[in-house]
DNA sequence: CAAATAGTGTCTCTAAGACAATATCAC
DNA sequence: GTGATATTGTCTTAGAGACACTATTTG
């Protein structure tokens, strides 16, 4: 009968078989974009972050920012280090979205991924992301819902279009995992973990608990309704979105001026919701 | 330059530094128990099955079943295959509840563990299900919270009580992990597993989701509102719950009689809800 | 009959959607 | 003034919680 020291000393691990692990990150952005109107506000784009590869498998194909675990990290900090490596942005925040372990997912060999969707705010963008390298691009977003649960997710930057087609697939629990029909020209099963972060992001989005995340720290009313409606795809009369979220913010006492129409005061996401 | 084949070929993922994958599950049922008089209804226990360790480390303690993840199967199969090796039943259904990757979490070295729970019809268990196995054990659950996010998860068969004292901590997106202060003699980080699983378990009952899994095809709606109640820690009343679940059952023609008072009709889970 | 559960009807309150109306700026 | 957004108020409707009431069985 051996003790519990001697069994660690002589236990071996590489014994088993064992896969190798990953974390791939889907991070999204809003960009604002001015309209022609000087009256107008500006309009919202959605954008994810892709990758090219560089090398194989899926050379040249887009695919999304991620790599091997570590020793000694959580795989929520390996996400973060992957996203934070190729933007030089430290997310504002990371959700799970899931874990994929098809065997046959990656022709490498046996590689388990594990999905996070992050939240990068634009201003942090702009002060410390570099936006030089070419093998990274942010592309504008487009995910839509068929009537007969397919979905289509539209990923374009400058001449470049991915089009992917993806079948909802209802598992116990009311919870959807996406099918790739067509995966557009994204490299792995990327397609599906792209279709089930937007899921994620909207499921989020619905308790205005993601949309924060985008906008720095003070923020006009309509600015934060035109984040919900840019990600949830649908719009809300701002009456109601204003009584909405009255909860979730608190005034403070600036303006923003010189729009055309009367100013917008500034809110603050307001800590405690209760 | 060379061809995506030639690459694959030459490709050898054992280069790189692998952890081994795990899947645990929180394999809940609930028991109904005759109460004394003949009148009254059966009062409902929620069980968890816990496996007594044979050997290091945490050798005699308590833990959840799980084991390595075999290389052709995805993490999902692999804690459907241990759940089933375990009981001889085959879950009804299961539920991804996170990753548990911290480095330190296991002595043997480095060993992420992805969590499920999954529920467990007692009929199930009446039918196929070996109860002769004494390191497999199916314990009483209590999980209370107090009031300063502290979190009470006592665990009790015959004369063995497990009571970890956990505290709850609000990450991103109002998910909540569970730290652990006080393990209570389960093994490894298994009581903030099973705190998890259990706030998962709830939440998907808020919905009316969880509960069927519990109950035979045909079953009353008071014995519906029984599962719920055992669940979600909280009572409602009956004319509520039959309201607020109608949308999700249909009737049949049959009625349960002998109760000592008037009889019910039994309902079955609709397919469609909407 | 008594005790217990099964099942129905209805009142109130709240929250969400729709919509009307006013306020305030820049040009 | 005009065109746009900012902001407030109110009407209606749907759903949840509370509660009163009836129905039916078995010892």
């Amino acid at each position: 009968m051996d003790s519990e020291q001697s069994f660690l000393a002589n236990y071996n691990l590489s014994d088993y078989d064992r896969p190798s692990v990953t974390a791939d990150v889907a991070a999204f952005m809003i960009r604002a974009e001015n309209t022609g109107s000087y009256r107008k506000n500006p309009e919202n784009k959605l954008l994810l972050l892709l990758i090219r590869r560089g090398g194989h498998p899926f050379k040249d194909m887009w695919a999304l920012p991620g790599g091997f675990l570590q020793r000694g990290e959580t795989v929520e900090q390996c996400a973060l280090r992957e996203i934070e490596e190729e933007t030089n942005v430290k997310p504002v925040s990371i959700l799970p979205v899931g874990v994929f372990s098809q065997p046959d997912r990656d022709p490498r060999g046996w590689i388990i991924s594990h999905a996070y969707a992050s939240v990068i705010s634009e201003e942090s963008v702009r002060q410390t992301g570099r936006d030089d390298a070419a093998d990274a691009q942010w592309f504008a977003v487009s995910f839509t819902c068929g009537d007969d649960g397919s979905y289509h997710l539209t990923l374009s930057y400058a001449d470049i279009t991915l089009h992917a087609v993806l079948q909802a697939e209802t598992t116990h629990f009311r919870r959807t995992s996406f099918r790739i029909i067509d995966s557009g020209g994204l490299a792995f099963d990327h397609a599906a973990i792209i279709a089930a972060a937007l899921s994620a992001l909207r499921e989020e989005a619905k308790h205005y608990d993601a949309i924060f995340d985008f906008l720095p720290e003070k923020f006009t009313l309509s600015a934060l309704q035109r984040v919900q409606e840019t990600i949830m795809n649908v719009s809300v009369l701002p009456a109601n979105f204003r009584r909405m979220v009255s909860g979730y913010v608190e005034e403070t006492d600036e303006y923003v001026r010189g729009g055309g129409h009367r100013p917008a005061k500034l809110y603050r996401r307001k800590a405690e919701p209760l």
